[in-house]
DNA sequence: GGTGATGCCGCAAACGGTTACAGACACGCG
DNA sequence: CGCGTGTCTGTAACCGTTTGCGGCATCACC
């Protein structure tokens, strides 16, 4: 065999380092190292039953061609992806954009890929869990941040072999890592109760398509109950809602202050409405902490600047913990779903006065 | 055959909608409908050659079946991915998740996968570049934003038949979409020098492990050559570099604007280090604007809200044109790489005026 | 010096699709 | 009526790995 290859290296072109066409594959590795493809593989792979000196050998071998194996083969044999599909209503915004670096840097280091898409509508989500359900290959594990999915769906999926978890909202078949929206709300109200507000506006998030109605929801309930156990009923007529973007809540929160009797500060779904508010505020020249007090939720890393009153949600954290479920749910053994419920932290910054007298 | 079926039904399980085993293959499809697997492959991608009554009956069984085609194997058969690879230093910087965002939202209506990857250190990026070379068959192309190639790794890499195209450096070898830089930096500095500062402070930017050095060089340069065309040199102790969070520049800045001749204006390299350096202002009961003047780059979604004057990039729109060079390039016909410089504009808010007389 | 255990290694069959190629069939035309 | 033409469909060979199983040395041990 081996006194073959100078008669040989005429013919062939022989590969080694060739242009644009040199897909070396396993067998030319094999071929080089002697041995066969099956024991090329192992021996890549660190596994067991391979000699010290032949895994050697081929690892020389794979290193001076350059081998790189071919991933969509050895899923497609090994019926493993190492994926993870990530559905996030809008990648950009900086609650997702911070969950999904965490997360990546997390998975990235187990050696998962991550698998970005963008789902706005119910539509992109039906899309999305049908394109990264188990049955597709296309990847191990879902994670739906802010992509919720009703309890019939969420069972149907686990049922066929997929696994997810969610963040954001909370299904019983899916492991989910959440906050406690109503107290988010609550304590946020409470605080603009104690400084004495009476008429305390509230922006809500019509989160597109109601991927997850549930968290201004129960965001609201809180402000509901912290006015009932204050003995009081919020007026309905100082709710309005809008996306998450500042342009939208800016131009809501505008209507809503040069309205008859306008509220005297105002709780905002997420930091970026708080940001829009605040600059409505400002276009009418009214005073934040004065004539408008603010408070928002995240705690986003503009909110120091701007001397905004929030309610802190540990975000980055949320993507770790993510990793941890999806990493322990991707071991064989079977677990029950777990929930993780994070806690939140109110932040008391300058946006939050007394209600200025009129 | 057929008739065999009644007796058989008590030995298999004829899956037919079970729970989590029932992995539809393009076989099952093709027995229920009668036909071949090539005619179930071909009626359900629209190709032609398939007549319309068995087309319908093909989508029909199919839908009846709940077929999933399993991607790694389509994929290894077809020898293409339809996903594209991500490379980008901080995914949660608000940059990089606009840019990503914006991108993302292009390539995924043109129906293609983001594979996304943190990439820190120059060691991810060469672990990403072997990962994502066509030779792996895992992406179709390369997208790297801020994740800088020197001229000789660029030819090898499309030399092999990769395909990238870069955001924010331009090497010949690659398509790219890019801003001037160095314009970027002398407009800022012009701005600066025209309200009369004379002592510039600039905030530069220490990319980590340097993957994308020129981009703070070429606005130090637009720096360096607005003091020059006004007969000024900039005073190197006035310049300090940290990472692209507000809170290292809040540290470097709160330093630097202590010492004994500190600068009456700074230039930061981007928004979010402008943020820290208003918040050590604010620490130190500097009015901006009046105290300091500050400037930044990018145009951040919170700049507007506390009045940081800024260079303009549209950053979504980089997003939209990486995206169309994406898709020309994975056309069949080669063409030589685009390059794109898009423009940037100076927005002028309160952040800037006169230097305050000590 | 047999014998059983042990450790390496190769053969070949998957994995689940795609696609060149060729066969079958219907149709139109001379 | 025969033959070419065109349309539809099936057969079977791939795509490049992984992996169960069996063979074959080698070694320890009696």
């Amino acid at each position: 065999m081996a006194d073959l290859g100078e008669a040989s290296l005429a013919g062939r072109p022989v590969a080694q380092a060739a242009g644009a066409g040199s897909p070396v594959r396993i067998g030319d590795v094999a071929r080089a190292a002697e041995v066969s493809t099956a024991t090329v593989s192992r021996a890549l792979r660190g596994l067991p039953h391979v000699a010290t000196a032949t895994r050697q050998r081929v690892l020389a071998v794979a290193a001076e061609l350059d081998y790189r194996p071919n991933l969509p083969a050895a899923r497609l044999a090994a019926g493993t992806t190492n994926t993870i599909a990530v559905a996030v209503p809008d990648p950009a915004a900086w609650f997702n954009a911070t969950m999904v670096g965490a997360l990546g840097r997390e998975m990235t280091a187990a050696g998962y890929d991550l698998l970005l898409s963008g789902v706005a509508s119910l539509d992109e989500r039906q899309r999305f869990i049908e394109l990264n359900g188990v049955r597709s290959g296309r990847s191990d594990a879902v994670v739906l941040v802010d992509v919720a999915l009703d309890e019939a769906a969420a069972e149907a999926f686990v049922a066929q072999g997929g696994r997810a978890v969610s963040v954001g909202f909370r299904t019983k078949a899916l492991s989910s890592v959440t906050i406690d929206n109503v107290a988010v709300g609550s304590d946020a109200t409470q605080l603009l109760l104690r400084h004495g507000h009476r008429r305390i506006g509230l922006l809500s998030l019509d989160s597109g398509d109601s991927l997850n109605f549930s968290i201004p929801a129960h965001r609201a309930q809180g402000y509901e109950q912290a006015h009932a156990e204050a003995g009081l009923t919020p007026d309905p007529a100082l709710r309005v809602s809008t996306s998450n973007s500042w342009a939208e809540a800016r131009r809501a929160a505008h209507a809503l202050l040069q309205s008859a009797e306008r509220p005297s500060a105002m709780f905002a779904m997420c930091d970026e409405q708080a940001f829009g508010i605040m600059l409505a505020a400002r276009d009418l020249e009214l005073c934040i902490g004065e004539d408008l007090s603010v408070v928002g939720v995240d705690d986003h890393d503009q909110s120091r600047l701007v001397g905004l009153t929030t309610v802190r949600q540990h975000v980055a954290r949320q993507g770790t913990v993510a990793a941890e479920l999806l990493l322990r749910m991707l071991q064989p053994s079977v677990e029950p779903p777990q929930h993780v419920q994070l806690d939140t932290e109110l932040i008391i910054r300058d946006s939050v006065g007394p209600p200025s007298v009129d």
